[in-house]
DNA sequence: GCAAAAGTGTTCTCGGTACACCCATGG
DNA sequence: CCATGGGTGTACCGAGAACACTTTTGC
């Protein structure tokens, strides 16, 4: 049995979702899109968190450090891989700015590409190679609930951030809107989430305090999703 | 790269929570005990949910129908198992009532044995072969958090179950008394969670209504589930 | 009647929501 | 001064917690 790691590795950038892809180089499914991934090397001492690691640094550039990298689960369907039995564990990436991702490896080149947040799959050009569209939308829900649930949201800024990028973050992996005032008092309010930095930043309007992740984890209560609003169907993609 | 699947099953008998192991009847670890498990066959079509169900219906006599079967995650470490690399997927079963589990394949017999849902691992005797010790204490967490989002508890009743049936499941896993009257609200209240059978049934006391689990899969807003209570430090057992 | 378990009512509190309002900066 | 975004105050509402109370059975 053959052991691959996939990676569904989200980032923001001007405003929006986006996912990192790349164009297969080689069969099968040549010249399509797919989620960037790899062999586990039964040679050598990597697990497969360690292999996730190296290809997210093979693909992005990106060191494992500072970027949160988390296990979503085995996809085993005997029919998934044509070459035969493959079992891949798909991960899930996050990664803070916008560095452009590094050609190589068995990938023509990787590239990022935004994604509705409320359907993945809407906006791409195609489907992807194997199963992976079935890979993005778990990984997506996988993203929008541990932000309720767990200090992840930071993993999106750079080392320093004002409140109103924070709230950007949820905004744009829910796609939802939030309250500003409510958001506020939740996020400081929760203790060891956030930690004040002294400093404070000006762009446009009032300077905005800088804030650092804290040590907390887990948020208790939960950052409150709103129900996502009703849209009139714009086109297709009901289901 | 051999993968195999790995079970974490729990039932509740005698009012406490119990996981099912075997004791191994071969190398490594052999007379050990284990959690019970399987290769993943590539020459057949089963996938890894479809490999975990046949195992458990081997090591239990259960079919793969009306029991809770979910997957936990992958456990890859270089030197988790001393014949060579050895990926296994880990899944979280649960099973309904008391039925003898049936020895068989390349287990001495399976037993079930009761665990301490504060601390996994204490009331075992000694520790488990390869890393399943950190496999149950995920597979427990797992269970345990499930019960607050989704509609499981059910999967641990017979298909018809009184309320306090199943707030004592609740209490069981999690560990905590749980308040009557709010249990019951709370559990009513929810659409589509419980279904009212006409019927009662009379142990002692007031005879109580009987109910079949509903459609929902999810517990909007979850089931509340109360801070555990500071345990005087009995005994060891502290982290 | 009494014990035991099922089921109901009521009050308090706290977190979330909505929205009005004030503050600091650049132009 | 005004536009722009940062930050504060506050009144309302609903769910959860605690606990008193009533109902239905077996003995």
């Amino acid at each position: 049995v053959t052991v691959t790691v996939d990676l569904v590795v989200f980032t923001i950038r001007a405003g929006g979702l986006h996912v990192l892809l790349v164009r297969r180089g080689q069969q099968p499914y040549l010249d399509e899109l797919a989620l960037p991934g790899g062999f586990l090397e039964p040679d050598q001492d990597d697990d497969l968190d360690a292999t996730a690691a190296r290809e997210l640094a093979e693909e992005t550039g990106l060191h494992a450090s500072a970027l949160h990298l988390e296990q979503l689960g085995a996809y085993s369907a005997a029919d998934r891989d044509p070459r035969g039995r493959v079992v891949t564990i798909a991960f899930v990436g996050l990664v803070p700015q916008l560095p452009e991702p590094a050609a190589g490896g068995d990938a023509n080149g990787a590239l990022w590409t935004p994604i509705d947040p409320a359907a993945p799959g809407a906006g791409l050009p195609g489907s992807l190679a194997f199963d992976h569209d079935q890979i993005l939308a778990d990984g997506l829900a996988r993203v929008q609930q541990q932000l309720e649930h767990t200090a992840l949201a930071p993993a999106f800024c750079p080392p320093e951030f004002s409140l109103s990028e924070l709230r950007q973050v949820y905004e744009t992996v829910w796609g939802v809107p939030l309250d500003i005032a409510n958001f506020r008092r939740k996020a400081l309010g929760v203790d060891g989430f956030l930690l004040d930095t002294g400093r404070t930043r000006t762009d446009v309007g009032r300077p905005a305090k800088l804030y650092r992740r804290g040590p907390a984890t887990q948020l208790h209560p939960p950052m409150p999703r709103p129900p996502v609003p009703h849209h009139h169907i714009t086109d297709g993609e009901e289901r």
